[in-house]
DNA sequence: CGACACATTGGAAACGTATCCATTCGGATC
DNA sequence: GATCCGAATGGATACGTTTCCAATGTGTCG
């Protein structure tokens, strides 16, 4: 690189008018629109030979490439990812589709797709629906203009037509966490929250539990179709039959959430056990026992299907069915990126886990009183 | 758009070989690789008047922009962003890098970019440093050549020389949450740490507080610098001295945390309060004190500088001063893209807020005895 | 010594778009 | 009726890259 501007640096535009002075001793120059030509031409190649040496295919001399580097090196050359991206018709882009980015299971689950998709060398547009069908097709659509290679989605409901015009144009599609309703074909990472409901219910039979009341979102939205048809297949194969007064949905929303609680309570002040479907619910029901003075454990024990970091901070340390969301953006990332073809097999279903803390107990003798007025 | 197909369409390569039978039914054919070119050919105009009629600049007939939109509208057209940005330069991507998607501060923070990204028509490539400043440097080299036309950043310590090289090339950056040591001239967005921190200790103080301990973050990662600056001067401007056995600084990882708030407990029982900075510092703090059986706040007060989703589900709910992540983002958002030019004012300060629950009570008569062992 | 294989290299053509510029055309003004 | 003006339109070019293909040079084998 000694005395190399001198030798081949053709400056037929880095010399702005007039040196500036001072700036000719900083060899890192780094101008704006810094290209493969210019490039090819500090070095004296041609461009052919800078991209061969750049992307590492092809053969050149050693002298020759380094020379291009050193050139590259000099004039802090940036390769545009639009020019390759238009040529070889792949961006290495994943687009990442949430309900809403600052939902703790969607944050894990974002950070666990960032996480495998830094090591497959691919970048990440993110963007969040609000579990609005309008705005997720709109978001489908900027992906696909984008170019994105693949997109990963929590999906909404009921907009079967945009994913399968994606897909159709040659985009593949994963799905995580759930699943639209007519899509049960497509590619999908899911928690197997039927199973944790299971398990969530038997243990809390096992305790002596009876009335078990079932809190959980309405449709059929993040699982909690599949978890309430767990529910009821629970009870059902241990002879008990499922009391529908103990089975509530909300809305989505956490005023709504809280008033189903807080409104199960003290409708039936009979259950002794509750079990609540994603951490907004878990919460809403913890507030609610807590506002009407139940106590946790002993006077109603509460399991949360949705691990949250603070829930071993709450009083008590809460149960929950612990959902694999980390794992579940790295397995879809990796089911995007090396899904050897489009096969429409059944979804990849990841376990779930039983995290057993402070907050249910055994069914006390004592019976407690029904709500105060 | 009926009759539309025989008459202008020219089936020059979408008919793939022999009809499959049945899927000319099929208006809409969304096929990969729909060009420009092809809904000039399908409309019967040239190129120039498809781009003309789709990005609505100027003139053109009635008649013209009705058959061109729906030749693009039957063809599944959608313009590519690569040919696009290849051409305008401008890519409409805003890149944006956190520690950690995971962090509720920081997914919070990213909703607000999303949030304010939307309505500015923008697309967010979202990568996590992990706080790592190799880490960062390539996310920000990936940023570059992707060409998006900015950036925002909670970055990390000490590598100035890949933001002045971004800066360098055209590539606008905002700072948020906190500014690298040797950058603060940049455009940046921040909570006002100090003057939470201020409020926080002055609430305390008035309580009757007097050895108040404060635990924090060490260096200068996300405004520890700053916090621990307005601890000492608040202290120091109602007359006391600060007391260096109460100010201790964590490394950022969970165990530290908790190690180093549980030694602060152990060695220094005569402390009657205590602010930590970051959420995960106050979950330590929570957590060791109940493991060593202090009762919060008849014991210990506490306040944590962040604000977190869960703060009043804990117990006793805490009293915080909230950082507005969301605000943050949007801020920081809107900075970025409406910035008239590249000023190197004052950054953008938000207010914080002390949010008062039940985690600080007055200092009690009786003195709690020492640790037990 | 001729022919052939092989490594090295550069020119040129795409990829899909926006936009400059020239061209055509209808109508209005003088 | 000639001229001019503005609207409407299409061809061509450039954006930055990869890659095919041809051309050159170098070495080996028959």
């Amino acid at each position: 690189m000694q005395g190399f501007v001198g030798d081949h640096v053709k400056w037929k535009r880095f010399h702005l008018g007039g040196c500036v002075g001072g700036w000719a001793a900083e060899q890192e120059v780094a101008l704006a629109g810094v290209t493969i030509k210019d490039v090819a031409a500090a070095a004296g190649v041609g461009v052919a030979t800078v991209s061969r040496v750049l992307s590492g295919t092809g053969s050149v001399s050693a002298a020759t490439r380094d020379r291009v580097q050193a050139a590259a090196a000099a004039l802090g050359y940036r390769p545009s990812a639009l020019g390759r991206s238009l040529k070889t018709q792949r961006t290495g882009g994943i687009g990442l589709i949430v309900p809403d980015a600052a939902d703790p299971f969607c944050a894990e689950f974002i950070a666990g797709v960032l996480e495998t998709a830094r090591t497959e060398n691919c970048h990440v547009l993110l963007d969040a629906s609000g579990d609005d069908p309008a705005v997720e097709a709109e978001i489908v659509d900027r992906f696909a203009q984008q170019r994105v290679d693949g997109v990963i989605a929590m999906p909404v409901l009921g907009d079967a037509g945009a994913w399968n015009g994606l897909a159709r144009l040659g985009v593949s599609v994963v799905f995580a966490g759930r699943v639209p309703e007519g899509l049960s074909g497509m590619p999908a990472v899911l928690a197997d929250e039927a199973g944790g409901v299971r398990t969530a219910v038997e243990y809390l039979m096992g305790l002596g539990h009876r009335r078990i009341a079932h809190l959980d979102g309405d449709a059929s939205l993040g699982g909690a179709r599949e978890r309430r048809a767990a529910f009821r297949s629970t009870l059902e194969e241990r002879g008990l039959v499922p009391d529908e007064g103990l089975l509530v949905r909300a809305r989505p929303s956490a005023d709504a959430a809280y008033a189903a609680a807080a409104g199960l309570f003290q409708s039936r002040p009979d259950l002794t056990a509750i079990v609540a479907g994603g951490h907004r619910l878990g919460e809403a029901a913890v507030l609610a026992a807590r506002e009407l003075t139940l106590r946790i454990p002993a006077d109603v024990s509460v399991v949360v299907v949705d691990d949250v970091p603070w829930a071993e901070l709450c009083d008590p340390p809460l149960t929950v069915v612990s959902r694999p969301a980390r794992a579940l953006g790295e397995r879809a990332c990796e089911l995007l990126l090396r899904a050897p073809a489009r096969r429409p097999g059944r979804p990849v279903v990841l376990p779930t886990e039983l995290m057993v803390r402070a907050s249910c107990g055994p069914v006390t003798a004592s019976f407690r009183p029904g709500r105060s007025r």
